[in-house]
DNA sequence: GGCGTTGACAATGTATACGTTAATGCATAC
DNA sequence: GTATGCATTAACGTATACATTGTCAACGCC
């Protein structure tokens, strides 16, 4: 079977000839969404090619497709800039994550799971139970993404599962700052199981419900702790 | 007031010096959306780069941003695929506009919108009166496109302006195609009529679900079209 | 007759050169 | 002191050169 594919947009992850391009892009995302390079600093061309050891070419190429992927802003003659996030920019990608996942949630407890994807679902959230009780935040974070991203998957939307990641990764940063903030999160480990339960029912109705009241729950939880703390852009 | 934005994604159409590579972008997307160029066909960059009278920089740069809004594919070595879609993948893309654009629907009509916009909206429906009145399909498409456009710009969320124009660009040609297929789109215009009542009364819940239905119906639509000519990607 | 191998070739990936343009600072006028 | 204009020059946008690499077809082996 030949497979249309629509590579940068869809495959993500996917096998790919290690080009410079290619080094630059990850290389430059790693940098920007774990804080390497700070929100709204510039960075010249010239600078980041140094600093990856390669010409200008595959920089500014890396450079325009990270700005399609909203991590970065190219402003001719100032710089390639880290884009910063408002609080008002959050609102809109939590917005869009909340329908998208929740839409998710429908159309996976619709179609009927498989059971290995349902085991799958529930050992991500045993993960988190875990790491709860060890207080271990990093890799409960580590569970909570892992219990999102394969419940996206699970749709088996390409499209869907694209945007999904370009607008997590847009938060990532917030995510890490705020995780040490945030009171533990009982609630979301639950919201997760019934979430489970849901979907394996074949609720999709109320998957969708659940789901989004937990979006809503964590952004709101999210942006109150950045309004706490007095940050306005990170 | 220094703006702070995230050009690709979110200005769109703004302003922008005309250098060769916006201007390849700009080219390039209109003939893949207008079917200049063929879906499934390959391109190499010099044949493109001599087509738009430039070096193969600005060419390689504008695939490199058509690619990142699911228009292209680049494959090395066999040239720049303009991506067919398959049902399935018309199946994907409706789903998200039906999610988002209902969201949109239900953001507007909580937030209480201006008059004037509603005004705006209600002279969309007028246009689309008046077009079908005329049998003029056409017409009636551009006054739909405005429509959905402008119920998504008055969210004001940038981010989700820019995945609705995206994945409707990826839709164009479908459109394009079907327009003269489908029947008198009556009910069409009468949807939209309930959503601009809907969203002026502020009954959000109401006005996203008419707009998911609006938008469920038109898919159906599409798809049954389709597969009635029997045409398997396009 | 089919399949793996090999080599020529074409297209790309990357570096680099260079002309253009806009940011910056300073001199000058008000 | 502030505003204006201009020169300077850094950075970019684009073209181009060249090495690399994947494709394709011819060839020979199985």
């Amino acid at each position: 079977m030949i497979e249309t594919r629509l590579r940068s947009m869809l495959d993500e992850g996917a096998e790919k000839r290690p080009s410079q391009t290619r080094k630059a892009t990850v290389l430059l995302r790693e940098m920007v969404i774990s804080n390497k390079l700070l929100p709204g600093s510039m960075h010249l061309e010239s600078e980041l090619a140094e600093l990856l050891a390669m010409s200008r070419t595959p920089v500014r190429e890396a450079a325009i497709i990270l700005e399609g992927q909203g991590l970065v802003e190219v402003i001719p003659r100032r710089g390639i800039k880290i884009v910063p996030l408002s609080v008002a920019d959050m609102e809109e990608i939590y917005s869009i994550l909340t329908e998208l996942e929740s839409l998710a949630a429908y159309d996976v407890a619709r179609k009927g799971p498989e059971a290995d994807d349902i085991a799958e679902l529930r050992s991500h959230t045993d993960d988190m139970d875990a790491a709860l009780k060890d207080d271990d935040r990093a890799a409960w974070a580590e569970a909570d993404h892992a219990f999102h991203s394969k419940l996206v998957a699970m749709t088996g939307n390409r499209r869907l599962i694209s945007i999904v990641a370009t607008y997590s990764d847009q938060v990532h940063r917030a995510r890490l700052l705020t995780l040490h903030m945030r009171p533990k999160p009982y609630k979301s480990n639950a919201d997760h199981r019934a979430l489970v339960d849901a979907i394996a029912a074949g609720e999709a109705d109320r998957a969708r419900e659940i789901h989004r009241d937990h979006r809503v729950a964590a952004k709101n939880l999210m942006i109150g702790l950045i309004a706490t703390h007095g940050l306005s852009a990170l």
